[in-house]
DNA sequence: TCAATTGCGTTATGCTATAACGTGTGCAAT
DNA sequence: ATTGCACACGTTATAGCATAACGCAATTGA
């Protein structure tokens, strides 16, 4: 799916994501476009459901947080699976693709006969920066 | 990490766990628990924790659920990575290892020098019974 | 024009998780 | 024995994440 024209309230959240260092929650996105005129939950929860359909936007499930894709301009639902790599110190996400863990995961679902719709991996840790 | 001894608290709530058919949330296994004397949502939480601890618990960070390790006895920490295929029709769980996938993931990890903590291997579809 | 769709704003509510306090118990060191 | 520590526990309160349900406005296409 690729973006059609974004709505002003998803562009807003978009550019709140972009601008960001790492991921954020809704809440924090929220506070963030106060000044713009949000006032509700809904506002950013609707604008992050279209942007993640349209895949320029993640959602980090283990954290409950969400961030702008790293592929700026492309659809990211192309690259296969998408994997992050979370520093649990300063926040930064690495997001990556490995095709030899697509095949490899979607060959044990095939054998299973089990249909994914949708796939998490999340590595949590310390990223070189904040290793000690 | 082994088990040691597990406390009141802990058997009960991995009891419910291991009975189960699918996937529980804290507050789902705090009432089926009531009539034992919980009464609030730490008294489970507690318990998860220490039965992550243990390994003999697996939390769903994607569908915030908990669930008992389908290797009863060992320690699914010595499995490497754990990975889950949920079915969203049946709620059902299958666990499984792959470690070719733990080998790419750590792999890609060490050119990053990042230092994992803990890993999540997501895939959320339809499981052979409910395709229709 | 009419109906269907989509986005939006608002209020209310529900679900998930943890902070902070105090209690009791077992155990080891002195 | 007493003191000090670690740990599990119980309780209350609160924080953080997410969605239900209502109604309105704009757009589109038959």
């Amino acid at each position: 799916m690729n973006a059609p024209q974004m709505t002003r309230n998803q562009a807003l959240v978009f550019d709140v994501l972009e601008k960001a260092e790492g991921p954020l929650s809704a809440y924090t996105i929220l506070d963030k476009l106060r000044d713009q005129g949000f006032r509700a939950p809904l506002q950013v929860y609707r604008a992050l459901e279209k942007l993640l359909e349209y895949g320029v936007v993640h959602r980090l499930e283990s954290i409950n947080s969400f961030v702008a894709c790293a592929h700026p301009g492309e659809d990211c639902h192309s690259h296969g699976i998408v994997a992050f790599a979370i520093c649990e110190s300063c926040g930064q996400v690495i997001e990556f693709h490995d095709h030899e863990v697509d095949h490899r995961l979607m060959g044990w679902v095939r054998s299973q006969k089990f249909k994914p719709a949708k796939t998490t991996i999340e590595i949590r840790g310390t990223c070189e920066a904040c290793a000690a």
